[in-house]
This record gives structure tokens, C-alpha cells and sequence, in this order.
DNA sequence: GCCCAGGTATAAA
DNA sequence: TTTATACATGGG
């Protein structure tokens, strides 16, 4: 078991389940059980001691850097609320959240699949997805490589039910593994480019390419525009764009957005 | 049954 | 270039 202390500006549920990962579910205790860093683990915070149990080898260094812990949240909400009142609110009441350092091509495959569909829907088929293809590891199932999805026919990834969303699962898996679209590269490219290369793909379109960038790759001035933004955008933050916000956007974004999701009445 | 869900491809205007 | 519609599936 590890446990990391003096941990801050970090709440499991908000970082676990705003719809930046599907692999973890809440337990009764108010734990979280899911699939990261290679193992399954379940996650507990006690005030500011973070207890994380794996099922296999545990690695501190790679929690550390899942959760995204060595970054400064507190500097960062700081920054932000000067920026805008309203952003100052939603940064308070969403303080526990933070963006997490996922697989680049889980984080991919798991947004294509997240298109027109609801958080509980796309986590069952991100759970079927890893049961029927993943690598099984100390009893749990890793989200399926690329490589092996790309050899299989549109009628055997039709089982874990992602409805039109197969062709576009197998077409980027395909694109993945052959390198045509070189996910190790992608990190590196500017930001304009790395949009382009992850839209060759069919069934990736501005939304998906924007939340693999933020979610898979740690780009925090992306920003994800959806219908839900682009209205908490007019009503809450009216004549400014994502750009105002700055190098840290997509942090800004996220507050924004679970913000305003609890707080319907924000609304006209 | 109808509507919606952290969109996108495609066709038509 | 902009706007409309279909798309698979499942829960409310």
C-alpha cells in the first residue's frame, strides 16, 4: 500500500468522475476503484493522506504523476481568479479538481467513444472494451493496445455495443498502430498541428482532438468546446474567449464545467 | 414511444 | 462556408 501525505487541492470524486476518465467507479466508503498506471488500485484521501491499494506492483512515482500531484493547483486557481470573478467561484468550488496524466491512446479511444453518448453509457463500453480485448494483469483488465484492436474486424468490436462509434474506434487503432498517426510525436508538436494529426482520424473531429490533447497529454490551454461550454461560455463569461483565460485554459475549463453543471440555476 | 447524451460525417443549400 | 440530418445504444 502507499500513502502520500500533505496532499492538497485534491477531491477523488471531482477528479475522478467530471468526465475526464471512465476506469473509475465510487465505492459505498467513498473510495474510488479503478484501472491507472498499469494496475488496479482503489484510492482513499483520509484529510490529506492519499492511500492508494494495488492489486499488483505499486509505483509511487507514477501516482504521483497520474494524479498529477507535483503541480502547483493552488498557484494556478490563484492566477485563474484574478482573471474573472465568476471564474474565482467555480475555481473555489471546484478546487479539488485536478487533470490527470492519462495513456494518450486510452484517453483517445475513450473520447471517440465518449461522442453523443452519456458518462455511465461510454463507461460500460470503456469497461466491456478493456474485458474483451485489454491484456489481463493481476486480475484486472488493461485498456486494450492499439495494436491489438487494429487486427480485429468491425464485427468483433461491434460486441462491446459503441453503436456507429466501431468503424471510428477501429480506424484510429488502425492509424495508431501503423503510425500513420504517431501518438510519441504528437506530444511535441505545436499545438495547431497536433489538432490536425489526431483529426486524420475518422470519427475525430475539434471536441475529441481537444479533450485527447488536455486529458491525454497534458495540454492545459486546451479547452473543450461543446454545446454545454459554449452556453456556460455566453450566459456566465459573456464576450470573452478560451484564449482569455491563458496557458491554463483547459484547467479553467474544467472548473467552469463542473461549476456550472451543479449549479443549473446559473442559468436563464 | 420520445428525448437526450462532454460530436462527427455527409449531403445539401 | 454554413446548416441540417443520421447515427447505435440505453436510461429517464
Amino acid at each position: 500500500m502507499i500513502v502520500i501525505h500533505d496532499v492538497t487541492d485534491l477531491d477523488l470524486e471531482q477528479t475522478l468522475d467530471c468526465g475526464q476518465a471512465f476506469r473509475w467507479r465510487a465505492c459505498p466508503d467513498g473510495s474510488y476503484k479503478g484501472t491507472a498506471c498499469g494496475v488496479g488500485a482503489v484510492l482513499s484521501l483520509d484529510g490529506s493522506s492519499l492511500k492508494i491499494e494495488c492489486a499488483g506492483e505499486e509505483n509511487e512515482d507514477d501516482w504521483r504523476h497520474y494524479l498529477d500531484l507535483d503541480f502547483p493547483y493552488t498557484q494556478v486557481r490563484e492566477k485563474l481568479s484574478k482573471c474573472h470573478a465568476v471564474l474565482k467561484e467555480a475555481a473555489e468550488y471546484a478546487s479539488g479538481i485536478r487533470i490527470l496524466n492519462q495513456e494518450p491512446w486510452e484517453t483517445l479511444c475513450s473520447f471517440i467513444i465518449s461522442q453523443n453518448n452519456n458518462i455511465q453509457r461510454i463507461k460500460g463500453i470503456v469497461e466491456r472494451l478493456c474485458d474483451m480485448f485489454g491484456e489481463r494483469k493481476d486480475g484486472v483488465c488493461l485498456f486494450p493496445a492499439a495494436e491489438e484492436l487494429a487486427g480485429r474486424r468491425i464485427s468483433e468490436i461491434s460486441e462491446v455495443r459503441a453503436g456507429f462509434r466501431t468503424k471510428y474506434i477501429l480506424d484510429a487503432a488502425q492509424k495508431v498502430a501503423s503510425g500513420e498517426v504517431d501518438l510519441s510525436s504528437i506530444a511535441e508538436m505545436p499545438l495547431h498541428n497536433a489538432r490536425h494529426t489526431l483529426m486524420k482520424i475518422s470519427g475525430v473531429g475539434p471536441k475529441v482532438a481537444e479533450c485527447t490533447l488536455l486529458y491525454g497529454f497534458h495540454r492545459l490551454e486546451c479547452f473543450p468546446m461543446d454545446v454545454w461550454m459554449k452556453r456556460a461560455m455566453a450566459e456566465l463569461f459573456p464576450g470573452m474567449v478560451p484564449a482569455d483565460f491563458g496557458e491554463y485554459a483547459g484547467i479553467a475549463q474544467q472548473y467552469i464545467f463542473h461549476y456550472s453543471r451543479m449549479h443549473p440555476e446559473l442559468f436563464g
